[in-house]
DNA sequence: GCCAGGAATGTAAACGTTTACAGGTTCGGC
DNA sequence: GCCGAACCTGTAAACGTTTACATTCCTGGC
C-alpha cells in the first residue's frame, strides 16, 4: 500500500541504506544536497517506515504492555490515562490487556506480549502469586507496578503509602470522636488490603482502641462488597458510628445501604473511603476519601519504564507517594457526644437542601 | 532470548519449512511422527513464534487499534471492555489511543497506527471533519465506528438511536406534567449532539411546545458545563422545572450545582441525563437515565471488525441499537400542576419523604 | 523390480528494515 | 600531482517468519 525504503531509494536515485540514514537521521554523514533529494522523494512518495519491519530488525518494537485488573473499574483509566500521555509523547504504543484478577489470563498476556516483542510492562495488578513477576526480573524485562506492588519482587514501582493513607482516616474520624469504626477491606491476598488494614489498625493502636474483630469485612472490592458488609453490619445489631473502607467503591456501596436502611450520613454513620475516584465528590454527601494521585502515578510509571527502555540505571527501585485525606462532608464533623442527636443542627447548616426532614 | 523457528528445526532434525507447518498446521501434509518430534522440540525449548515477524511476513499483526477521545471519561472504559474481551478472545491486542477530541491527534494516531500495520480501527470518537474517515474508507482498512458515527461516510457503525432515546426522555419529563424543559446538549459539530436535541425538540412539538432558545445549553459534555448551565439558567432567572442533559456527566454537573443553590432534586428541579454511566445508579438521587448498552456495543463492534478482518461482507451496515430509558429517582413523579409558581408549593408537598413520595 | 504419482520434506526467496563493511570521492598538505 | 584521511555511499547480510517451488520418499499397480 504505502511505499517502501526500496521505491524511496529509487526514486531519489541512492541505495535503500542512504534512505535509511536520512530517516534515522543518526550522525551518518549523509550529503546535505543527497538529503535533500531523499527528503523530496520522502515527501513525494509520502514515505512512512514500517515499524513491523523496523521492530524485526532493531529488536525494538516501541509497543509497552498495560496490564490491569479491569479497565472499567473507574480506579484504573486516569492512571491508564497517564501512562498513554507520556508513552504517546515518547512515540511508544501501550497495548490494553485486562486481567480480571485472574492469574491464569495474566500469565497468557504476558507470554502473549513477549511473543509480541513488547518493550517492557506496566502492571497494574498483582495478586497472590508473584512467581510470573520473578522470572520476570530473571529475564530482565523491563517492568513497572503501578498501585499494587507486593514487597520484595525487586521490580520497580510507583504507589502510594497506602499504610499511611489508611491511618491518616482512620485517625481522622477518630479525631472527630468515632471510637467504634468499621473496616471494610479486601481479600488478604492483596498487598493493598494488607497495608491499608495495617493502618487502620495502627491508627487504633494510638488511640489505645483495641480492634474489634466483628467489624472486620471483606468487600472485595466491590460495590456490592461494601453494601454487603453494611447489611451484616446492621442485621447483626453491631455497635458502630463510622466506617473506614478500603476503597471507594465499597465506600459507595455502603452508602447507598445504609441511606436504604435510613441511616443518614454522617449524622448517624461517618463514611471514610479510600483512592478518590472522580464520582468520589459528585455524590452527596461528597466523599472523605484517601487520595492517590492517579494520573501522576501513571506518569511516573510510564516515564520510569522509559528510564529503564533508555537504559538507565536497572536497579529496582519503589517510588511510593503521599496519600492525601481529602476531607469532604461524608465523614462529619466532631461528635460532641456519642451520639447522633448534635449531628442534626449542623445537617442544617451544611446541607441546606436537605433539611427539615 | 526465547528459542526462534530455525534453533527448533535442528532440534527436530527437520527443515524451517516443516516446523512452520506444524505450527500453523495448515492441512499441509507432515507425516505424524515426524509432527510429535516438532511438537517435542517446540515443548522442549518453549518456543513461541514470533509475532513480529509473523506480521512482517504475513501482513497481519492480530492487532487493532481503539481510538476514543478519553479513556478517563466514565463512558468509555465499558465499551473498552467489551472491545478487548472479544479482541482478545480472538486472539487480538488493542492499542489504546485517546484523542482528546484533538483531530490533530487523531489524524497522527491514524498516520502511526498506519506504520504499525495494525489490522483494523475501532472509533469512538468523530468530530465534525470527517476527512480521515472518508480516506480510510478509500484506502479499504476495516474499521467501526462505535457510539458516535457521522452519517454518510460509508463506515461500518455501532450506536444508539440517539434520537429516539432523546425523544422518549424528553417526552417522559412531557407526560410527569413539565414543560419548561431546558437541554443541555454539547457543540453542534458532534453528530450525538444533533441527534438528541432533534429527539428533544421532537418530543417537544409533538406535545406543542416550542422549544425556549433560552432554556438551550452548549455544556460541551462535561459535568462543569452542566453546572454552568445551571448556575445561567438560575441567574437569568430562567421559568423552568426540568433538565434534560445529552450525557449523565452534565446531569450530575447541573445536579451539583442545582443542589448547591438550596434546589432539590426531584422536587424543584427534575433531571434526566443520558448514558447511564455506572455512577448514575450510584448518586443521591439516583439518575433517571437513558441508557446505552455499553459493553454490549463494545462487542459488537469488535465482532463486526473480526467479520470485516476475515473478509466478509464489505458492504458498510450501521447497527442501530435500540437505548431504554432507565426510570430512576431524578425525574419525579406526575406532577398535579404545572408552571413554576406551583413548583414551590409541590415542593412542600412532596417533601417529608424522598421515599414515600 | 519399475515407474508414475502423490505425499512429505527441503530450499530459498521474500516481507521492509538496519547496519557492518567495503568501496569510492574529495580535499588539504606536501 | 600525490597521498592519506575524512567523508560519503553502496552492497549485502541479517532479523524470524511464511510459502512457492523443487526435491525426495513412498506406495501400489503393472
Amino acid at each position: 500500500m504505502t511505499a517502501t525504503i526500496r521505491e524511496v531509494a529509487r526514486a531519489a536515485g541512492v541505495s535503500v541504506a542512504t534512505v535509511s540514514r536520512v530517516v534515522n537521521n543518526a550522525s551518518n554523514h549523509v550529503r546535505p544536497d543527497t538529503r535533500d533529494r531523499v527528503l523530496a522523494a520522502i515527501g513525494r512518495l509520502r514515505y512512512e517506515p514500517n515499524l513491523v519491519a523496523r521492530g524485526l530488525k532493531k529488536r525494538v518494537t516501541r509497543t509497552v504492555g498495560l496490564i490491569i485488573p479491569d479497565i472499567s473499574n473507574p480506579f484504573y483509566p486516569a492512571i491508564a490515562r497517564g501512562i498513554e500521555d507520556v508513552a504517546s509523547r515518547a512515540g511508544l504504543g501501550v497495548l490494553l490487556c485486562n486481567t480480571y484478577e485472574d492469574l491464569g489470563k495474566e500469565r497468557a498476556y504476558l507470554a502473549l506480549l513477549n511473543t509480541r516483542m513488547v518493550d517492557g510492562l506496566i502492571f497494574a495488578t498483582v495478586g497472590a502469586n508473584t512467581a510470573h513477576l520473578r522470572m520476570l526480573r530473571r529475564r530482565g524485562v523491563p517492568a513497572v507496578l503501578v498501585a499494587r506492588a507486593p514487597a520484595g519482587v525487586g521490580i520497580d514501582a510507583v504507589l502510594v503509602d497506602n499504610r499511611l493513607g489508611a491511618r491518616d482516616a482512620t485517625a481522622h474520624l477518630i479525631r472527630l470522636g468515632h471510637r467504634d469504626i468499621a473496616f471494610i477491606g479486601g481479600p488478604d491476598s492483596l498487598a493493598v488490603e494488607v497495608e491499608r488494614e495495617a493502618g487502620y489498625r495502627e491508627a487504633l493502636a494510638e488511640a489505645g482502641i483495641s480492634p474489634n474483630p466483628r467489624l472486620r469485612f471483606d468487600g472485595g472490592f466491590r460495590a456490592e462488597g461494601g453494601a454487603a458488609a453494611v447489611r451484616a453490619l446492621l442485621e447483626r445489631r453491631e455497635r458502630f458510628s463510622a466506617i473506614f473502607a478500603a476503597n471507594d467503591l465499597m465506600a459507595i456501596g455502603a452508602m447507598e445501604e445504609l441511606r436504604h436502611r435510613g441511616r443518614r450520613i454522617p449524622h448517624d454513620v461517618a463514611v471514610v473511603g479510600f483512592d478518590d475516584i472522580t464520582f468520589a465528590s459528585l455524590i452527596e454527601p461528597r466523599l472523605t476519601t484517601v487520595a492517590q494521585p492517579k494520573y501522576r502515578m501513571g506518569c511516573l510509571a510510564m516515564e520510569r519504564l522509559l528510564h529503564l527502555l533508555s537504559g538507565g540505571d536497572r536497579r529496582p527501585r519503589r517510588l511510593v507517594l503521599e496519600p492525601k485525606l481529602v476531607v469532604r462532608d461524608s465523614c462529619g464533623v466532631r461528635l460532641r457526644r456519642r451520639a447522633t442527636s448534635v449531628t442534626r443542627a449542623r445537617t442544617r447548616v451544611h446541607h441546606p437542601g436537605r433539611e427539615g426532614t
